[in-house]
DNA sequence: ACACTATTCCAATGATGATTGGAGAACCAT
DNA sequence: ATGGTTCTCCAATCATCATTGGAATAGTGT
């Protein structure tokens, strides 16, 4: 047998990213870095946590080197430190949701009832032969970090303002963050409940990242 | 926004399964676990931990539904989940070793001198042109639960016995569970300090179980 | 029924992590 | 320099987790 402190220590270095990755607030704010920087003012308000608090899980993160950050001027940026660690959430998400009943029905929770979804190829098709308008209702901010190409910034705020930019006789698709993001969802039905035709991309922006399909900035 | 609670509800289920990889006890009874099902005191004694605190990190572990259970007369088996879960903790393992450079620094001090390796794809030309004797040194039980096709059992701790079974003038290659498993490091030191020519694969089986490569019982 | 084995449950202790407000540090603008 | 902004550090409190020995449970063999 090998030396049994190192072996120890070795794997309790692995767990240092089991540990970042061991808290939902965590999780959440990775969720949030994963479509692109964003300071940890913006961070502490969308994950509606305080400010120290919120700075407190980011170095939590930090220490585990799955983010990085960047000055400029008194704000500070954090990002993923690669696609490895978007990957690694992904998959993380779908064993609990594979594995755990109680994801199951939190999601479905959260989600809401469920609206009808395209693949990304369908996707990919329906834009190629023009049968379809592609919306981004993420936040400005995260569409101005990469989004799908051809897709058209609505932020899910402004889609009922909105609504007259979007062409009657077409069908609309709508996506946002990933697969357990709610954006998505709620433009769906906003947009079915005004006699809309609309579908939601399966997943969103993590997924179509980690697939290696073209992103548009 | 979605309702917040449901939201935090989401991510905490989420959570789960980073704080059951959380630990570094626990992670490495899942590498032992990965290797095929094994009892509670089989696992407490690999991992050097007492039967009680390694029952405890196992309860952790089947909580969050990583592992199940199979109960044969006064035994008590556990087993991964699922390949998912394999593939989870090989992730974690390699984010890990890419994004933290004491992980680097603790591997190389648990590991001991790097040895020659071999590619999954070498391994299986060699073994295919019979160039080469591929020897598994892991412990007799893990070899039964599943080994590479054509290789032979030789756990570590009978391969300096057992060595003329070795043909000596042909190349030994030897695996273990895993890219951070001494096992084969150890073989190959052995071998290679009583003269005969050896090498590594560069994983293990774990990789080559998610690879999707062959796997004989 | 009884002893025996393997494992989990329980309770107690110590260790580690989360959250918060307030102070401090880095930077910018004037 | 001064004040304003953004973020981190510090210290205190509370909550959660790890470890342990001993009791309890489930099953086997006599």
């Amino acid at each position: 047998m090998g030396d049994r402190d190192a072996k120890n220590a070795l794997f309790d270095q692995f767990a240092r990213v089991g540990k970042a990755l061991a808290s939902g607030k965590r999780l959440e704010l990775l969720d949030l870095i994963a479509q692109g920087e964003r300071t940890v003012d913006a961070l502490a308000k969308s994950a509606e946590l305080g400010l120290t608090t919120a700075s407190a899980h980011l170095q939590t993160l930090k220490q585990a080197n799955l983010v990085v950050t960047r000055r400029e001027g008194t704000k500070i940026f954090y990002r993923l430190a690669g696609d490895d660690v978007a990957a690694l959430f992904a998959l993380l998400r779908t064993v609990a949701d594979d594995r755990l009943p109680d994801v199951r029905t939190a999601r479905e929770a959260y989600l809401g009832d469920d609206t009808e979804a395209v693949s990304r190829e369908e996707l990919l098709e329906r834009v190629r032969s023009g049968r379809a308008t592609v919306i981004d209702v993420r936040p400005a901010e995260e569409y101005a970090a990469g989004h799908i190409p051809g897709a058209v910034s609505v932020p899910l705020d402004e889609l009922a303002d909105r609504l007259a930019e979007l062409p009657a006789d077409q069908e609309v698709v709508a996506y946002c963050r990933g697969a357990y993001c709610v954006l998505s969802h709620d433009a769906v039905r906003l947009l079915t409940a005004l006699g809309r035709t609309a579908r939601r991309l399966a997943d969103g922006m993590l997924e179509w990242r980690l697939a290696e399909l073209p992103v548009a900035v």
